[in-house]
DNA sequence: GCATTGTAGTCTACAGTGTAGACATGTCAA
DNA sequence: TTGACATGTCTACACTGTAGACTACAATGC
């Protein structure tokens, strides 16, 4: 391989290789290490000299998927919604980046410094709605492990290769072939599930937690 | 059928396949075919003449796992007293069977009768604490997507074959060593995060759901 | 200059995965 | 008895992550 005597072809490294995974899991729900090496036009192998293992990779591409994430500004509304804005933004990059929901679920600290950042933002705007340190600590727990529920589920819709409104029908259809005298519930459910739409269902659900949090303060 | 004595083996049957599985499962935090098969002394194969493929066995593992779980005693105290206990029963089970969390994450309809029943009671203790059939199906949704992301995390700290204790101190050293000037408030975090009990902050979390859902009726 | 050392990419191979498809065998109905 | 069907077996394929040996090249020490 590899002829021509000046330059290698495009080096790798930590950042490209990132890039073209994020890119790659993106464009499929998932990935292998083959079909990046592919992609990078290398030998997968080459791959381990810069990680150590794929857990490794996929740790990084958490951080880097987090990099387009920014904190709301000070000035565009009151700590709450604030924080009902990151964290909406949060579930869209988790939406973006499929594969990636589920490793944010642990919230391992060793995550990377775009991971802390965002974790600073959101502590620093539970302290500014009142909460003290240990609910600030509480609060955000609790809104990481929702969110990671919605994400978990929406990247499950994904990964079936449905879309929203081929899945509400799905669960209406399944829900309202139950005996409505068994299960009376369960078949109401059906006439309201398919006019929940997944974003509105989320934001609800966002607002009963802040609210919540808020009022414990 | 099948009555002679020893020309064969105990017959295979869903059943017998479903609860080995989950033995299985439960076990070590995965399973394969393969080593299903070696347990249930069967070539693997013989499982596909009784589940379509692996995923269809993992569904029916699902809703056996439910099987364990019974909606609290009408006359146990209030609705509100009753669902919770219902939910931390609900986590318990989803912590005794690793990669049934993520199972459930999807809420499709077509899981199980266990899973049926579950859902009914839990939309009646949600009725009963005053919503109507719209806010109930929200409220399901919402702490169906919470204990989800809950189970995820515990499943997820013990694959890494960790207990309580060892990742809270992972966690409380990992944010303890980012910089408290850059980031005050994930420093603070350190200090709180080692004393709350994943139970706790569990519980914690599921109260503010209830408390709001309630307050919304 | 040359030799040495380290580093990045390659190649091969291994142990594992889910499962399709052909085959064998034992049971039941006609 | 004969045919059909259900059930378990076997082989094989296309994948997966990655250990370990090997190779090409750059930088360093003398």
């Amino acid at each position: 391989m590899k002829k021509k005597g000046p330059p290698r072809r495009q080096a790798l490294s930590r950042e490209r290789i990132v890039e073209t995974a994020l890119a790659l899991a993106d464009a499929r729900g998932d990935f292998s290490m083959r079909a990046l090496g592919q992609r990078l036009r290398v030998d997968p192998m080459a791959i381990y000299r810069h990680f150590r293992d794929k857990e490794a990779l996929l740790d990084a591409m958490v951080d880097a998927a987090m990099a387009g994430l920014k904190a709301p500004l000070p000035d565009s509304g009151t700590p709450r919604e604030r924080l009902h804005r990151m964290c909406v933004d949060f579930l869209a990059c988790l939406d973006d980046h499929p594969g990636v929901a589920m490793r944010v679920a642990t919230t391992r600290p060793t995550l990377g410094p775009h991971t802390v950042s965002l974790t600073e933002a959101c502590l620093a705007l539970l302290r500014e709605m009142g909460l003290d340190a240990r609910e600030a600590t509480r609060g955000f727990m609790m809104v990481i492990r929702f969110i990671t529920g919605v994400a978990a589920a929406n990247e499950h819709v994904r990964a079936h290769g449905a879309n929203e409104a081929e899945w509400q029908e799905e669960m209406r259809s399944g829900y309202a072939s139950v005996s409505p005298t068994d299960h009376p519930n369960v078949a109401a459910m059906a006439n309201e599930i398919a006019s929940l739409g997944f974003q509105e269902e989320f934001e609800y659900g966002l607002d009963l937690l802040l609210e919540g949090l808020e009022r414990r303060r």
